[in-house]
DNA sequence: ATAAAAAATGTATATATTTGCAAAATAAAA
DNA sequence: TTTTATTTTGCAAATATATACATTTTTTAT
């Protein structure tokens, strides 16, 4: 069902963007955005998406999704820019194919694998050519953009 | 006073190397270490070390350190069980995208050409991802049974 | 289209965590 | 030491989250 998958994204945006403090301010914050469901359901969105809970400077709880604990520890030391090596990226069908100079390829997935995008199941790499599998019924604009999240130097050429 | 702060090295202790589910699971394991006191003071003390949950394999909730959210799997060091390295199994249409730790994608995808079911027409393996390409109409649930007589010990799993 | 199977959700409830408040313990000041 | 302030803790109650079970919705197969 459609409903439940554009559920779960608009949960990660929210989450993302925002302070939640827990399910049921959650749960009002997509009514808002026309989702009209249970904080039992919640629950299991937030399992389902991984999300886990931290705190905040002044002690308080709030909701993180799972990549952007990953977020920081890749961009803390690293001032590599990640637009290099970069060839081409077309879709068939769903699939992506992503193409590096040679040798660049595993860089490029291993960011899209740490990153853990709700959207983007898997990836594999050769030497040149990532393959991305989308998560089922996931659109190709929304691999995009996650793309771009993930290579925001390569706004333009996603 | 210095019995708190016993106390909190030995929650960290526990919590870095124990799968601690809960504040009860915690206060059982601290009094057989003499620490005697109520799951409320374990709430602030968990919060005062900053602990948080994740979500294991199997989806249940375990208290980690906030340091080890970066350091990952990095302390593989037992000897791996012949299933050790699966991570995950998901599908993308009929494509499946199974997940290893980084380097064993090659050892399953060698057991899985091996076994040359008709139901799996190739494999695709990367370093850490392998792709299962089903043959032509075959359904997700046939290919979860082949891999599940590939790999008997992963049964709950796939 | 209809039946059968699987997935998603709500309801009610169980489980788990947090917190206000008062008491006890510890540290600091007189 | 005695007094006073600060910190730590327990208790009980409030919040918050997870789940068993039944029902509805969606998907798959016939």
């Amino acid at each position: 069902m459609k409903d439940r998958i554009n559920r779960l994204m608009a949960i990660r945006k929210l989450i993302t963007f925002n302070r939640i403090r827990s399910q049921e301010e959650l749960m009002g914050k997509l009514e808002k955005k026309g989702f009209r469901v249970t904080q039992a359901t919640l629950s299991r969105d937030l399992k389902f998406l991984k999300v886990t809970r931290r705190y905040d400077e002044k002690g308080r709880l709030y909701y993180v999704m799972p990549e952007s604990l990953h977020r920081e520890e890749a961009t803390s030391q690293s001032p590599l820019r990640f637009d290099e090596g970069f060839v081409s990226l077309e879709f068939s069908g769903s699939l992506g194919v992503l193409k590096t100079l040679p040798g660049y390829a595993s860089s490029f997935a291993i960011r899209i694998d740490r990153a853990a995008k709700f959207e983007i199941l898997g990836t594999v790499a050769g030497d040149d050519t990532i393959l991305i599998i989308p998560r089922d019924g996931v659109p190709v604009k929304d691999i995009r953009s996650s793309l771009k999240m993930i290579f925001p130097d390569l706004e333009e050429k996603l």
